[in-house]
RNA sequence: GGGCGUGUGGCCUAGUCUGGAUAGGGCAUCGGGUUCCUAACCCGAGGGUCGGGGGUUCGAAUCCCCCCACGCCCGCCA
């Protein structure tokens, strides 16, 4: 037993199929339990449209309504069955919802809304940034899309493997090799001036992706005007394939990818594993994906001997017919390197998620082209989200100068948090305060971009992303800490938590109760849709039924059995409120 | 030009996969609520041609077709 609404939902739907085929209009199981919808609320809690049925049994729905409603078998949960027009409306048994319900919530605790376990052990990668620089907050879309969604995969059942793609064979990354490889005072002058460091800003001082990335954005720029500055940062690419790449490119890009991860993990976003691209191509996987590319069924040569394949009949736009395996000096590409990659994942994944910005989504279609082109069937999944736009237009980007820093706009959430909770609480010390400072302000800007679907462009502004009202990650730090309080107050903060359900008889109880066991519901669900923004839904449901509870009905200041019932409604809010920030990633606060 | 995605009150958004009851919320605006468990909260009001047009259907924000607008991609970059 993991989702206190199933056994009423299998109930409904076997015995409306049974009594639906009894009317001569035979409907499985599944096919209902697609039909049922939640009923309007405060209306019932499931409803059945029966104008299908009707037509196709020649009675009028009404009719065919009340029929049902009127000899509909009891039990399973189920306390009374309604029609009204042509709907036949499902009521739970409340109290025995309430029962069921809270005695799972205690029961499982903090393994409340997960689903039975999994064995296909499942591979999400994500984010897989160049280590050229600072995170803008364009990019952390995909991470805070990827960690959500292994983390929800994970309460789904599935052992789950987070991993970040280090690129670290491009010419970006050859680029910031290039211009650290010589002392600050002989760079060309126009990336000295671009690259001027503020005042009193050092290599000691800052974090490693600020102070190495600042040249990028200048070195990028004059490579498009110096074929000389192009030709060495060319012939470091070589190095880097042919497995000589001097010790410093490794330790930029370690550094540049340590700062980065800093910035991630501050919004709670931390991989499990690490694949460096130029272990694909030191350990021989890149060259062997190449042989088999020039054994391919569509393989060809170029004029200045690249070889690629004709990609014709692979539905790619026409004049991208051609896809490129290696350049002409015999180097790889990334698509050829990525399906390296994908082999090797098959081979330690059965699921292989890939979280991808719109603009990857070619690179989607040209990788699952070069599978079948190797002759490999399986294919990832891919997970596509839509950019985050700067409000005069255009996706952020670091070389167009467009871009927010997610550090800067992380250190401004959290300053405006600390200010926030200087304003409400005289009573903490600094410690607390930066500490609950931190945990807002993070939560402000995760939620901030995980509410809404990935399907949809985010134009940013700053003002929405530091809300902390409303629809917000501190709304649902605040419900959390409010239920907290309560029972800190009440000294109840353990189990057991005894309770009568009939004691829970107001609307605000019983609806608080409801969105309660939905948890499970929505974990399942995100599991099989990859809409993780459904979770955040869910959250504020959860958050603002506890809210008008919370409003609306007294418990430290009621009367037994009252007060114990609804002291463990408030545990049972808790420690599912709690659960589901634990997928969002956003910090639980016991106070705030 | 082709491919993919998006379009829901002033702004942001859920619902679209799987058609079903008066299209849910948030921000902003206006009006209320704290001698009482944290007012980062709650209650109420106004505000909607669900981009436009056709079609399918008993029924369309949801499915199909056409069109419009916006974003992204169409590199021997990644």
């Amino acid at each position: 037993m993991w989702d206190p609404w199933l056994s009423i939902r299998q109930h409904i739907v076997r015995e409306l199929a049974l009594r639906l085929g009894a009317h001569g209009y035979p409907e499985s199981a599944d096919a209902l339990e697609r039909q049922l919808d939640d009923a309007p609320s405060g209306v019932a809690d499931f409803g059945y449209a029966t104008h299908r049925a009707a037509k196709s049994v020649g009675t009028p729905p009404e009719r065919l309504a009340t029929e049902l409603a009127a000899d509909f078998p009891l039990g399973g949960g189920l306390a009374r069955v309604t029609s009204e027009g042509a709907y036949v409306n499902f009521h739970a048994d409340t109290p025995r919802l309430i029962e069921s319900t809270l005695e799972l919530v205690f029961a499982r605790g903090p393994e409340y809304g997960r689903g039975p376990p999994r064995t296909e052990k499942v591979c999400v990668e994500h984010t897989s940034a160049n280590p050229t620089g600072p995170f803008h907050v364009g990019r952390v879309r995909n991470g805070v899309i990827g960690d959500t969604m292994a983390r929800i995969l994970r309460a789904a059942g599935y052992p789950v493997t987070t991993e970040y793609y280090v690129d670290d064979m491009g010419r970006q990354s050859a680029m910031i090799t290039w211009i650290w490889s010589m002392p600050v005072d002989q760079w060309p002058p126009e990336v000295r001036e671009g690259a001027r460091p503020p005042e009193g800003v050092s290599a000691a001082t800052e974090k490693a992706d600020h102070w190495y990335g600042r040249p990028y954005r200048s070195v990028s720029e004059l490579l498009k005007k110096d074929p000389l500055a192009a030709q060495q940062v060319g012939e470091l690419v070589r190095q880097v394939e042919s497995g000589n790449s001097p010790a410093r490119h490794r330790e930029i890009g370690e550094a540049v990818l340590k700062g980065m991860l800093a910035s991630l993990a501050r919004i709670g976003i931390r991989f499990d594993e690490f694949v460096w691209e130029s272990t694909l191509v030191q350990d021989g996987s890149v060259g062997r994906v190449i042989e088999r590319l020039r054994k391919a069924p569509h393989a060809t040569v170029e004029e200045n001997g690249a070889l690629a394949l004709d990609a014709r009949g692979y539905g790619l736009p026409k004049e991208n017919a051609t896809i490129v395996v290696t350049r002409g000096d015999g180097t790889s590409l990334y698509p050829t390197r990525d399906v390296a990659y994908h082999l090797q994942k098959f081979s330690r994944f059965a699921r292989v998620i890939d979280v991808l910005g719109q603009d990857h989504q070619l690179h989607a279609r040209t990788l699952v082209a070069m599978l079948t082109e190797v002759g490999e069937a399986r294919r990832p999944e891919f997970l596509i989200y839509q950019d985050i736009t700067v409000p005069e237009g255009g996706r952020m980007s670091t070389r167009k100068g467009k871009a927010v820093n997610l550090d800067d706009l992380l250190d401004e959430a959290v300053e405006r948090a600390h200010a926030e909770v200087l304003k409400r609480r005289e009573d903490l010390s600094e410690d607390q305060v930066t500490e609950i400072a931190q945990h807002v302000g993070a939560g402000a800007v995760r939620f901030h971009v995980l509410r809404i679907a990935p399907d949809k462009p985010v134009k940013f502004r700053w003002e929405e992303a530091l809300s902390f009202e409303g629809r917000s990650g501190p709304f649902l730090q605040y419900s959390y800490a409010r239920a907290a309080s309560i029972l800190r107050k009440a000294s109840r903060e353990a189990p057991p938590y005894p309770f009568e359900a009939t004691a829970l008889t107001t609307h605000e109880e019983t609806e608080l109760v409801r969105a309660i066991g939905r948890l499970p519901g929505t974990v399942a669900y995100v599991s099989r849709t990859s809409h993780v923004h459904t979770v955040a839904t869910y959250a504020f449901g959860l958050a603002e039924a506890f809210n008008r509870f919370y409003q609306s009905v007294p418990v430290l200041r009621a009367e037994e059995p009252a007060k114990s019932s609804r002291l463990a409604l408030v545990a049972a809010t808790r420690q599912t409120l709690g659960n589901t920030l634990d997928l969002l990633g956003v910090e639980r606060l016991e106070r705030m």
